[in-house]
RNA sequence: GUGUCCAUAGCUCAGCUGGAUAGAGCAACGGCCUUCUAAGCCGUGGGUCGGGGGUUCGAAUCCCUUUGGGCACACCA
């Protein structure tokens, strides 16, 4: 389907033309003044100096043009020279009951199928998730849906740290504490054994163990970094262990992810592309982009119009080992061989741009990314406390995602309880929805690029502008369709269109409707789920306020009430359309 | 120091790419439950869009400048 305001633009513009100007000017938008009128347009005032009138006679004949559209129920002209305009009841039922029918409520992607590797959630083996990971998991995650929604194809990985200096200290705090395990036997030739010989809680506790002496014992520290080597290096042994690690954290990783409704396609990691760096090193040095700068490998990567002269990008240390900018230059290298993405998205914290920008150039430079493969950079902000500081535990320490997400959960169970009576499965499943639910409205009402505030006492207060007032709107809805659908005996067919009347508040919830794919569009496009919320909400509210103002039940003409009760589907849809691309769900009752 | 991002109601944030009287939520105050979930609805008060210049019919939005803040600036990720 065409988008509801492109028709209407396409009708503004047939005015235009009609009247002597330019298509052009007939562009739309939702009014800034809901009072006097639905949409505008401006198009009068811009094109007025160019053909040397008055914009109010230009959009007085405009408007004239646009007597006796079906579109419009109302053209009026304004002031300097705003085109005010209503839309007919007919246009506006029409064009809903369509969307009602329509796959994504009509959402065509109009341009090409892009295939999309998104790089997002980057935890690191053996470290629990903290409150830093929860933004990449729930932004990455939205922006792959919403991006899947718009009609493209796109890869998830998550692009594990496990690779470098941690796996070496893991594993030499593991030499000290067991060294009698066989993977330190570097005479054994056997299989190793397929039971891994630690927990995933022993493991949390020896990182933090291993990396705190590396501090402050030098020759602690030097086992350590032969270790790592030894690793890299492929000794048998280590590298065995190593493959534990990665599975006893993963296995971890994977089922919190889970519980935040967050999923990979690919688990790679920094590992992965371990042996493509020698000779994408060799390639670099061979085409003569890199050369040798204070013992580093390196690739200029300044441009003319820089503002400020940017750092090379370190491709090898001046001790010849790979840093973060190497692997993430072989990870571009495998995804273009394996994928050809028309883009690679990284989903970051924003302090990392420079790296990004480096890496980039670099990419680009050495030919590793296609000439029209865009590598984007989607920066994300700082997500603070009620101080507007850093995110921290009352003790200073970093707060577990775990349990940042089951405090929450514990405050919506006791809300639960205190408002309805559920049974206790359905009340700790429903605790659950509800926490995921404010914790990632909380988190993508905002701009992701922006700095946040984290505020707990307010995402569980949930009043207003919030994921549970979302839910239980739909909650609200699900109650009426239970017991209508529970009434049972002949129910007339539900036409849409008949719940659209003059002076009713579902007016607005149409008009909001209307806007769905424009939203999704521009959701895409700037890979912003906010916007996706901030309908949500508007839908929310306008549904509201007709819902209070409105006996759908109990409303005498029962053709009416299934009128009621298609727009009530409809809205639900939707509504379940927009927190599933949020990444989250309602329940049925709370 | 250089670069970069930000500054909007007491607080937390929007503002659809330059349009009319700058919008929400929280907090404050006042109404609305024997009727489909009051986690709701309706209303009131609250602003020099950090300051100053400019661009033009028109600026929170674009440009310059100034103040205050965040962040990043070669072998950590």
């Amino acid at each position: 389907m065409k988008r509801f305001i492109t028709l209407l633009e396409e009708e503004t513009g047939k005015a235009f033309e009609k009247a002597g100007y330019p298509a052009e000017c007939g562009r739309v938008n939702v009014s800034s003044r809901p009072d006097l009128c639905e949409f505008q347009c401006n198009g009068a005032m811009s094109c007025a100096k160019q053909y040397k009138k008055a914009p109010l006679q230009i959009a007085e004949e405009v408007a004239a043009a646009l007597e006796g559209s079906e579109f419009f129920s109302k053209v009026s002209v304004v002031k300097p020279g705003f085109i005010n305009l209503d839309i007919s009841e007919a246009f506006l039922g029409s064009y809903v009951k369509e969307m009602s029918v329509s796959e994504r409520f009509g959402y065509e992607n109009t341009g090409k199928t892009l295939t999309l590797v998104m790089d997002y959630g980057g935890p690191n083996v053996a470290k629990p998730l903290h409150v830093g990971h929860l933004r990449p998991a729930i932004i990455g995650e939205s922006i792959k849906r919403i991006s899947r929604f718009a009609g493209h194809k796109v890869i998830g990985d998550v692009h594990l740290g496990d690779w470098g200096m941690p796996m070496g200290q893991i594993i030499t705090e593991l030499k000290e504490r067991k060294p009698e395990l066989v993977y330190f036997d570097e005479s054994y030739t056997g299989e190793y054994p397929g039971e891994p010989p630690f927990t995933i809680s022993e493991l949390e506790e020896i990182y933090p163990a291993a990396s705190g002496r590396c501090k402050t014992d030098e020759e602690y520290k030097k086992k350590a970094l032969a270790n790592t080597k030894a690793l890299q290096d492929g000794e048998r042994g280590l590298r065995a262990l190593w493959q534990k690690i990665l599975e006893v954290s993963v296995a971890d990783l994977k089922k919190n992810y889970d519980k935040l409704g967050v999923s990979f396609d690919l688990w790679m990691g920094e590992s992965d592309v371990h042996d493509m760096i020698p000779g994408m090193v060799e390639k670099m040095k061979a085409d003569g982009i890199a050369h040798i700068s204070e013992g580093a490998l390196v690739v200029d990567i300044a441009e003319e119009s820089d503002k400020k002269e940017l750092p090379p990008c370190i491709v090898l240390k001046s001790d010849g080992a790979a840093n973060y900018e190497t692997t993430d230059l072989a990870t571009i290298m495998y995804r273009e061989e394996h994928f050809s993405p028309d883009a690679i998205l990284y989903v970051v914290d924003k302090r990392q741009e420079l790296h990004f920008i480096q890496v980039f150039r670099t990419a680009k430079k050495a030919g590793l990314a296609g000439e029209n493969t865009g590598l984007e950079f989607i920066g994300f902000g700082t997500m603070n406390g009620p101080g507007g500081k850093p995110f921290k535990t009352r003790d200073g320490g970093v707060l577990r995602l775990e349990k940042l997400i089951s405090d929450i959960k514990d405050k919506m169970y006791e809300k639960i309880k205190e408002n309805k009576d559920l049974p206790e499965e359905e009340a700790e499943r429903t605790a659950m929805l509800t926490a995921v639910a404010a914790v990632k409205y909380g988190d993508l009402s905002n701009q992701a690029s922006k700095d946040y505030v984290f505020d707990v006492d307010r995402f569980t207060a949930f009043e207003g502008d919030t994921g549970p007032y979302l839910l239980y709107t739909m909650v609200r809805i699900k109650s009426i369709l239970a017991r209508y659908e529970a009434e049972g005996d002949d129910k007339p067919e539900g036409d849409i269109k008949k719940a659209l009347e003059a002076g009713s508040p579902a007016r607005k919830v149409f008009l909001d409707m209307t806007d769905f794919s424009r939203m999704i569009e521009t959701a895409f496009k700037e890979r912003a789920p906010h916007r996706v919320c901030a309908f949500a909400y508007a839908l929310a509210n306008d549904f509201n306020s007709f819902y209070h103002e409105t006996k759908i039940l109990s409303e005498a003409d029962k053709e009416k009430t299934a009128a009621y009760i298609a727009l009530l589907k409809m809205v639900l849809n939707m509504f379940e359309c927009c927190t599933e691309l949020l990444g989250f769900e309602a329940p049925d009752r709370m």
